[in-house]
DNA sequence: GGTACGATTGTCT
DNA sequence: GACAATCGTACCT
């Protein structure tokens, strides 16, 4: 370490390298409703050409542009026509990579997060509120009109520092959820990460099989 | 201009 | 565990 506090984890490194780091880090965003702030406990690393399950495999378009920006852009897509789902663009600008971030504790405008998940659907528990990522980005209010910002400019913004020990008891990796966990060139991609034990961590499942052609 | 389908969630059996 | 909801994007003709 360089400096006598441990200090945000750099977002211009490669997105499967800065995804560990992420755990355990909070997450804010602020609206004229109040202040959300969120624990990290799971998130997912999707990087560019080389990596067949990301939004960019087959290059730039409209609707992942912002995963070309500069670090610490944010880029939110529509899932299914219902939810939204926050990343965190990581790596060098004009270089597809971000984090989708998965699970998160909210530790902070638990009020807040509640009124909005109870406006987009049931409520449950606590530990369900920011729980799963369109779950995640509905607690923290963030819609498509977020894609683009950008960390520390706009009203959202990182805190914390990584994980003290990153021991395998403390953090796991894995395969990520719904998208098929080897590459065509046979290499696997486990770039899923959660914080062991954490009740905000989503349930794994399995990638739905593609229809035969 | 048409259509298949998804980095999910909630409900029902 | 299965499946519907719901709509923009990507890719095809």
């Amino acid at each position: 370490m360089s400096g006598p506090s441990r200090d945000l984890p750099d977002l211009r490194r490669a997105p499967r390298v800065v995804a560990p780091d992420l755990l355990g880090i909070r997450l804010s965003h602020a609206t004229p409703e109040g202040v959300v702030t969120l624990r990290l406990t799971e998130v997912e690393a999707y990087e560019g050409e080389r990596d067949p399950g990301s939004h960019a495999a087959r290059g730039r378009t409209a609707r992942n542009a912002s995963m070309y920006g500069p670090p610490g852009t944010v880029y939110v897509y529509r899932h299914l026509g219902i939810h939204h789902c926050l990343n965190v663009v990581c790596g060098d600008e004009d270089v597809a990579g971000a984090v989708l971030l998965r699970g998160a504790e909210v530790v902070d405008g638990q009020d807040l997060a509640t009124r909005r998940r109870a406006a987009s659907g049931v409520v449950r528990s606590a530990r369900d509120l920011a729980r799963g990522p369109g779950r995640l980005a509905s607690a923290l209010g963030v819609d498509l009109t977020h894609d683009g910002l950008v960390l520390d400019v706009d009203q959202m913004w990182l805190r914390g520092a990584p994980l003290a020990e990153r021991t395998e008891l403390q953090v796991r990796s894995g395969p990520r959820v719904g998208v098929p966990g080897v590459g065509g060139d046979g290499s696997r991609f486990p770039w899923r990460w959660w914080i062991e034990g954490e009740p905000t961590v989503s349930a794994y499942r399995r990638a739905t099989p593609r229809r035969l052609r």
